[in-house]
RNA sequence: CGGGGCGUGGCUCAGCCUGGUAGAGCAUUCGCUUUGGGAGCGAAGGGUCGCAGGUUCAAAUCCUGCCGCCCCGACCA
């Protein structure tokens, strides 16, 4: 490619709405154009990224026996229904509706397509394991698009699905996911985590998320150095010091606590307690069909909810914080001053059913304080499996760093925030039972096919790529990705030796097999150095005045290196540069 | 959906508070000089000031409504 015809619009300065620094760098690249909120037009340069990064996936899905489709994005509102997620997506779904009146979705994600494929024409185990895929669009209504990238509306993503006439068949499928992901992601160069995260609402029974360390992304991962341990937050789990508690009296206490209304308002009150002898009340809604249910969830004082753990713990129904008049109704008490003990008899005196969900670091506790609800008023002395009538007893709080291992002795976890690239999910047979896609088994018993999710963010690959290899002059790209190889800057185009010897060099490098950018701008040689820098080329071959000695300048972008070279030698020592840059 | 911010040439922003002929830098075009780290001088072109309504002799500026975008939160396979 000339540079002085292909379109590269670069920026001088950082644009006034982009916050992230993938989201400044592909702008100021020249490899993206915002159109509306969250979705993006994708520029040559970008596109040839794309092209590189799904290529590499490609080759890996293909190298575990993965089939690739191109499934419609339009799709009929029926298989939504089918699968029972035409409601359960609510308003993330795009919905549109044709001339005929017709319902029609976007699609999200394509479980309901390939299941539906597979429902029509799978029959029998012989036909079995099967590997689909596709690299498509896929569009979400996010509440809140953001970072560039990073949260969008529309976007591709590799998806595949697998198809297997039982869980050990999915074991496999989802183990030779595992392994091709670990090499797509090594192979597009990203250091990533790979995480046990939560199934929610999916019911799946197992699933992986590849996670990217960047303060750019949105979840928080916890790992443990010493084993290895990994997992999101929402799902991970600690060791915590266990807590001695002096006998107390037979029956709790009521004391006056006018004003108290947190629980760092007990710890300094005289008679109260410190936190971590203090039991947390919080007051949930669970929905259920007919009208939310409410529910209490106790932790320590000093610890914190997980809402999407409380979540799971109840089976993946939907739960949100009761508003302060729900609370008051449920236990005539206002947020500040409820507890556990007596709270069922409460709940039930004024009509309502009350489930107590407590969390494992309660355990065993006594001689605890916490609210009698009754404004002003405290309990001490409550033993909590003595005094509270708890119905659950689940993992509900939020790890910190720094926190014991939960997997080995010594080790202490670390907690950071982290940018999802790939989900790897055993499904099970939730689609294929609701869609009705079966296959009979070699005692030719009619069996749901069991089918596993496996997923891929095109642009979050290489936006994370960004996040990851980048430097106050613009990108480094990983040379696999990169969108040329090298490029070759002549530093005064006007020049006819230069010239010519910047086209000798393009053509020579085209014949060995390089993605070439020839920089033929009638531009200052400053102007086509710091775009190089900015738009992340790997190797740069620079012709100046010393092409006059028959030499050319060779400049690593990673390193900021420079050696010279003989003009005619200069190929063949890229060729050796990039050897020795591969691990 | 709640909170905050922003919307003025292609880009970054000033002007708005205190109403009175729309500005700067960069970019673009032309000329001269310059030519290895975002050149200098001179000249030129380019703006429904997000949209609609209102107040006023007069609105980028004040008021109302709407739209769009960004950030925080909620939400989110």
């Amino acid at each position: 490619m000339r540079w002085s015809h292909y379109f590269i619009p670069t920026l001088r300065e950082d644009p006034a709405d982009a916050e992230v620094v993938s989201h400044k760098l592909l702008l100021r690249a020249g490899m993206v154009r915002q159109l509306a909120a969250g979705i993006y037009s994708y520029l040559p340069l970008a596109y040839r990224v794309m092209q590189k990064i799904m290529a590499i996936i490609r080759e890996e899905m293909n190298r575990i026996g993965g089939q690739e489709f191109l499934l419609p994005a339009l799709n009929p509102r029926e298989i939504w229904e089918e699968s029972g997620r035409w409601t359960a997506m609510g308003d993330n779904m795009f919905r549109l509706r044709d001339r005929k009146g017709a319902d029609l979705c976007l699609g999200m994600t394509h479980e309901e397509v390939f299941t539906a494929i597979a429902r029509d024409e799978l029959r029998s185990y012989r036909q079995l394991p099967q590997i689909w895929y596709q690299i498509q669009t896929k569009f979400r209504d996010e509440p809140r698009p953001k970072s560039g990238l990073l949260r969008v509306r529309q976007f591709i993503m590799k998806d595949s699905y697998s198809f297997d006439v039982d869980r050990a068949g999915l074991d496999r499928a989802y183990e030779l996911h595992r392994e091709a992901y670990c090499r797509i992601f090594d192979r597009c160069g990203l250091k990533y985590t790979v995480v046990e995260a939560s199934s929610g609402a999916m019911g799946g029974s197992e699933s992986s998320e590849f996670m990217v360390r960047t303060e750019a992304g949105e979840d928080m991962i916890v790992v443990c150095e010493a084993c290895g341990y990994a997992a999101n937050l929402e799902k991970a789990t600690s060791r915590i010091a266990p807590i001695e508690d002096a006998p107390g009296p037979d029956a709790p206490e009521e004391f006056p606590t006018p004003g108290v209304r947190t629980i760092e308002d007990l710890t300094v009150f005289p008679g109260g307690a410190p936190a971590d002898r203090q039991i947390k009340t919080l007051v949930y809604m669970m929905s259920a069909e007919d009208g939310p249910r409410p529910l209490l969830a106790l932790l320590r004082g000093d610890h914190q909810l997980h809402e999407t753990k409380l979540s799971d713990a109840l089976g993946g129904v939907a739960v949100r914080p009761a508003h302060p008049d729900e609370i008051r109704d449920l236990l005539g008490a206002s947020a500040g001053s409820l507890g556990g003990v007596r709270a069922k008899e409460i709940a039930r005196a004024r009509g309502r059913e009350l489930r107590i969900v407590a969390d494992l670091a309660l355990r065993g506790r006594r001689n605890m304080t916490t609210g009698a609800n009754r404004d002003d008023y405290h309990l001490r002395g409550v033993d909590v499996e003595r005094d509270i009538a708890v119905d659950q007893w689940a993992d509900l709080r939020i790890v910190n760093s720094g926190e014991g291992c939960p997997r080995c002795e010594g080790g202490t976890l670390e907690v950071f925030k982290a940018l999802e690239v790939g989900h790897i999910f055993k499904l099970g047979t939730k689609y294929s039972e609701s869609m009705g896609a079966t296959v009979l088994t070699p005692e030719g018993k009619e069996v749901p096919i069991v089918m596993g999710s496996y997923g891929i963010g095109v642009e979050r690959v290489m936006a994370a790529a960004i996040e990851l290899h980048h430097d106050a002059d613009g990108i480094i790209w990983p040379e696999t990705i990169a969108p040329f190889d090298v490029i070759v800057t002549v530093t005064n185009i006007k020049d006819d030796r230069m010239r010519e010897a910047g086209e000798r060099l393009y053509a020579e490098l085209r014949g060995a097999g390089f993605d070439v950018l020839l920089d033929d701008r009638d531009e200052r040689a400053g102007v086509k150095f710091k775009d190089a820098d900015l738009i992340g080329v790997p190797y740069r071959l620079t012709v100046g005045k010393k092409i006059a000695d028959g030499a050319v300048e060779i400049f690593q972008r990673r390193t900021k290196r420079a050696s010279e070279v003989r003009l005619s030698e200069a190929v063949a020592r890229l060729r050796e540069l990039k050897a020795q840059s591969r691990p």
